[in-house]
DNA sequence: ATAGCTTTAATTGTTGACAATTTATGCCTG
DNA sequence: CAGGCATAAATTGTCAACAATTAAAGCTAT
């Protein structure tokens, strides 16, 4: 089992520095986990219980979850989980669309030479996880997650990375888990960053940038389709 | 002097709900508008003092504040204001660069007749006060960010939206107040207008993205010129 | 005189109580 | 019996005191 969770930058921090932080990062990945469902009622107190901590900390990281757009929250009267509707998420994959295509752009420009190889050694583990585990969903997401995440950090473009890994691919995640599984587009998603890893390495800053919109843009039809079957 | 500054909705609500939400935005205009300068110090309890709360609803304004960029915070060390340098100008200038571009191609797409005729109005308007005041500049700006409001409310993408008019406009705003005044460019701008303004009206999804990634790179271009002239 | 350590002050992080607002409940009236 | 007003409960917003951490000042030793 490769490890390819390294580059993420996410989930670490659970022995961060401050209690807020740490609860941020607590209800997030629970949040992202499915245990709080999506519409569920946030109410401080009881929170503030669960987490073994004050309300003062626990607003904070609130407030934090309500700027990632994991929490809706309206004043006086209380947040709730979001939950994600086929528009939301149609916005979600657009905003992604621009930013990441933008992002390849700037990394066919500015990725050094053994990021590039280090980006191609990664798409070649991908290949082997595919053929042994036939697709097991869990780490092709993640390994997709991944191979992005390295694209935008090569951006060198610290707001694109700091929207697209801290806030963005947080609600792609939970637009897949609830979209369910569909592993028969492993091959093909891996074809395409083949591609781009390509345009990338030959340094062609249009092609990078088109190839990238068309993979997101198709997999926002994937899963807009999946979520029309399922409403019928 | 027309009253164009309608539809901008940034600066309205100082009659807001909260304490927390009222200091915030006090704050920002503060910083905006450089009363409080760049890389300032920012004391809780004096701040709390000099905006008569307390500390409780001033840290959230804070995190906020530090949410949308203008503050930049170091857990147990504090916060300052922002400094704006040439990278971070940079990297604002290319992601709003990413974003209105797909916002003007979702406009062109899905914007109603009658707001394009709105938005042609607007434009007239604008001409109107170039020939006036020759290019006052404070009215020129905010013209400015009202034309570009428009776009990226007709995309109808509530997630650029936010983050355009919530986020970068701010940064988009100091920047400018940083570089000085440049009244040469009111005429240019314009006509860019004008252009990227037919693009939509002609459902030219792909020509309203160009143009607007070309308005765009070329302000920074501007910015970027004087600013390397400042420094030598 | 300066480098490094110790002590002190200033500032942030956290807590629990209090005030203001909203939502829910129940009573009264038509 | 239904609709609306008044009251009560629950929940969020705000405050001021306390604890923990970091930055600064002062001191000692080389």
């Amino acid at each position: 089992m490769p490890e390819t969770v390294s580059t993420l930058g996410a989930d670490d921090a659970l022995e961060s520095t401050t209690l807020a932080s740490r609860t941020f990062d607590s209800i997030k990945a629970d949040i992202i986990g499915g245990e709080l469902e999506q519409g569920t009622k946030i109410v401080e107190s009881d929170l503030a219980l669960k987490y073994g901590i004050s309300r003062g900390p626990l607003r904070e990281a609130i407030h934090r979850l309500e700027q990632i757009k994991l929490i809706v929250r309206v004043p006086h009267a209380g947040s709730r989980v979001v939950t994600l509707d086929s528009k939301m998420m149609q916005d979600i994959y657009i905003a992604r669309e621009s930013l990441e295509g933008m992002a390849a752009r700037l990394a066919a420009r500015l990725m050094p030479e053994d990021e590039i190889r280090a980006l191609s050694e990664l798409l070649d583990q991908h290949e082997a996880t595919i053929g042994k585990t036939d697709g097991k969903a869990y780490f092709q997401r993640e390994g997709d997650i991944d191979f992005h995440y390295r694209i935008a950090a090569a951006s060198r473009n610290q707001w694109i990375l700091e929207h697209l890994n801290g806030e963005l691919y947080q609600l792609i995640r939970m637009c897949r888990r609830q979209s369910g599984q569909f592993p028969a587009r492993a091959q093909t998603a891996l074809d395409q960053h083949r591609q781009i890893a390509a345009a990338i390495a030959r340094r062609d800053q249009e092609l990078a940038e088109i190839l990238m919109r068309r993979h997101i843009s198709g997999a926002w039809e994937i899963v807009k389709k999946i979520l029309e079957d399922r409403h019928d």
